[in-house]
DNA sequence: TTAAAAATCACCCACACGGGTGATGCCAAA
DNA sequence: TTTGGCATCACCCGTGTGGGTGATTTTTAA
């Protein structure tokens, strides 16, 4: 696998070498350093990275803070704050734009690096798995007499959109059969139509 | 608002009684230490915390990561990791169970902090709305002519699972409009029934 | 002002779906 | 051995939903 690019934007050049070369010892490539926020902006439209580490104060109009909201927006790719500031109200402001991380300089190097790890790590998953599988686990605790597990099965395929024929089709019963499942399970649902079944469950697998 | 009770898993008490005033003196209420982890299992069960500094290494059976699998499994709090391992291999096997943070030894205090409270604020948020709302500009990205305003109101309301005739009731316009609006929103959204745009709208809001 | 797009409504038809009822065979626990 | 849960299947019926077609009014943009 190429390794992972990420973007540096921190303004004391000493410290943002210092980084870069840490990185770059660390199967990181450093895609660039940008000095202010200007720079910053520049990189991540004509060279995005996977990842960027942000200081927060850039003494310009545009602050760490700014950069990170505009990655949200528009980029979608995990951020790590450090900084020197930690008062509750910068905290709170960094708070907003949802960091995969806070470092407070000075820094132990290897928390740079393991929290960029576990950054670029977590947000991988979490892309990839925001759609949350059902559990039947989960959707048990919401009932009085629990899914069989052949209910269970076919519940997954009501909930990926699969018609009465065609789960009839791929499960090998007879469409009738299926019919009567799902009557036991609008019956244990609470519920008496598919897509009520649909909203409930995603409803109760989201917290 | 109460303070945030966070449980302490370190083997070096010295550590661990350093954390804990600090903690204590910065808005967090301490609710335990555990030295090992058979104390970890048993204030997690007991006296349910609302957050966890969790050392990797605790010379027994059971170690930090280890018991991070059973608070994803069963408690579901965010947890970072402090410890003073970051080879390779730890790390690889702490990504695995997705940390909010890891902080390597020795460390600052005020990352410690800062990390402690971004998991708590992210933890937070994503569970309120790990159920994400309709957006009109993440669907329109999937399609040839975009949705109009009033037709997104109305598949606000499929995707809450409410009928044709609920929806007439409510937006104070006839089934058969109802029905006609539906009819371009399949057009548009390639489909031909509710449940299945349902579940396409899931998916596209999930990515 | 005028043409295009959006929102509103109606009627017909077909069918997938859901509710009601009843039945059979299997298996495990009592 | 028997009871009860589970999985399987069938038939009937009513209706909500979706597709086809056509129309009028309101709003927006040219």
């Amino acid at each position: 696998m190429s390794r992972f690019k990420v973007l540096i934007v921190e303004d004391e050049p000493v410290i943002a070498e210092n980084i870069s070369i840490y990185l770059d010892n660390n199967d990181f490539e450093v895609s660039a350093i940008a000095y202010d926020s200007d720079e910053a902006m520049e990189e991540l439209q004509k060279n995005t990275p996977d990842a960027v580490i942000l200081d927060i104060n850039l003494d310009s109009e545009i602050d760490g803070i700014d950069i990170a909201a505009y990655i949200n927006k528009e980029i979608q790719i995990p951020f790590l704050f450090l900084t020197s500031y930690s008062d509750k109200n910068t905290l709170d402001r960094a708070k907003a734009v949802k960091p995969s991380g806070y470092i407070v300089k000075p820094f132990n190097e290897k928390t740079l690096l393991a929290s960029l790890e576990i950054a670029i790590s977590n947000f991988a998953s979490e892309n990839n798995q925001l759609q949350p599988r059902l559990s039947m686990e989960k959707i048990n605790r919401h009932l009085l007499s629990p899914l069989t597990s052949r209910e269970f099965e076919l519940v997954q395929l009501v909930y990926d959109g699969v018609s009465n024929s065609q789960i009839a089709a791929q499960s090998f019963i007879s469409p009738n059969t299926v019919k009567t499942h799902l009557k036991s399970i609008y019956l244990k649902l609470d519920t008496n139509t598919r897509y009520r079944l649909i909203v409930r469950l995603r409803e109760w697998m989201a917290k």
